[in-house]
DNA sequence: CCTACCGATCGGTAGG
DNA sequence: CCTACCGATCGGTAGG
């Protein structure tokens, strides 16, 4: 359906170039249409936006859910650090997660509400899969019994620290962060604590 | 003089709506005269960025070289965490903070590289400061004896992250992020390690 | 330092 | 789904 291709083209242009700089013409390239028949499908630029934004939510929401069944048994260390990698990995490796970067941190101002709602929605869903986690940490004391919104607000920072460096840094020095940040955020939390 | 009237000005504006949103118009108005004017000073928009580039460069070196006295005889933990707190303070509330931010996290395509440049000379000089800090902690066993680029690099995508969140979140969300992003970080990387 | 104007590009429309 | 065109805005220039 042209309506979805519109759509797969905008998230694409959008994620590459941001709002401002996305030309109806170039999504109406990347279709292989003429610009004005978008407005067969969608009413505005701002539109097919939205539009783009919904998808990418929902996405976004059917990606950590998939994540959600991962390795009950293993070692909260191993669920920890997996979804970390995992949710990392992903972020820098998708259209979806470069979208994500663009359009949170300076969202164009129109759509500032548009997108801090679909974020929240993300965001607790990743509350639902990171909490269980944490809480079963302190519960089998393998974590120190801090409180659980210390633990998930410290996590987050991590992330999206990363998914900020992701951007400017080269793969190497990346990888580097991305170990370190780990090793020392896993030091802080871990119970009981790591003497040496 | 007007020519530095028109770098402050520029600094404000591409600092608030980014480069492209910038109209030189936005820029004479700010700084009182009408568009052409700038062309007195200036050979092209492209010219004004590259000086409001250096100009920014030159002040984050300076408050850097400021923060270089602080504290000599305080704990490593207040040297550090005070080093935290005010960079991420200076950070979100001065002009060159959000500057900052627009341009390296989004960097127009044509100034990636003197971008890149002026980031790593303000990154090499925030290693001069952190460094001999991280070092001395080990050298007191007041840190765990991980290698000097594990500590910074921990750091830094913690401020990183700080840096991003700032951006997005109210402040009292912020705020807790803050506490909880130090808190962990904290208890990873000192020494010896606090049991309970 | 200004007024007046340029060519290019944008989102969007008319009309088929 | 297209060609042809609109008004607005942009960076930049001419000329004084």
């Amino acid at each position: 359906m042209t309506q979805e291709a519109i759509i797969n083209a905008g998230l694409k242009c959008f994620a590459s170039y941001g709002y401002s700089h996305t030309s109806l013409a170039n999504i109406a390239d990347e279709v292989g249409i003429k610009k004005p028949s978008l407005y067969n499908h969608f009413n505005s630029k701002n539109d097919i936006f939205l539009s783009v934004l919904a998808s990418v939510g929902d996405r976004e929401i059917d990606y950590l859910s998939s994540l959600e069944a991962t390795a009950e048994q293993q070692s909260i260390e191993k669920r920890l650090h997996q979804l970390y990698k995992r949710y990392i990995q992903h972020l820098s490796e998708s259209m979806e997660g470069l979208f994500f970067k663009r359009v949170t941190f300076f969202p164009p101002e129109e759509f500032a509400q548009d997108i801090r709602q679909m974020f929240t929605k993300v965001e607790s869903k990743m509350n639902e899969l990171l909490c269980p986690i944490m809480e079963q940490g302190k519960k089998d004391k393998a974590l120190r019994s801090l409180p659980t919104e210390t633990l998930t607000s410290a996590y987050y920072t991590l992330i999206d620290g990363l998914f900020l460096e992701e951007n400017f840094y080269d793969r190497d020095v990346f990888e580097k962060r991305q170990q370190a940040s780990w090793e020392i955020f896993w030091l802080g939390i871990q119970y009981p604590a790591r003497e040496e």
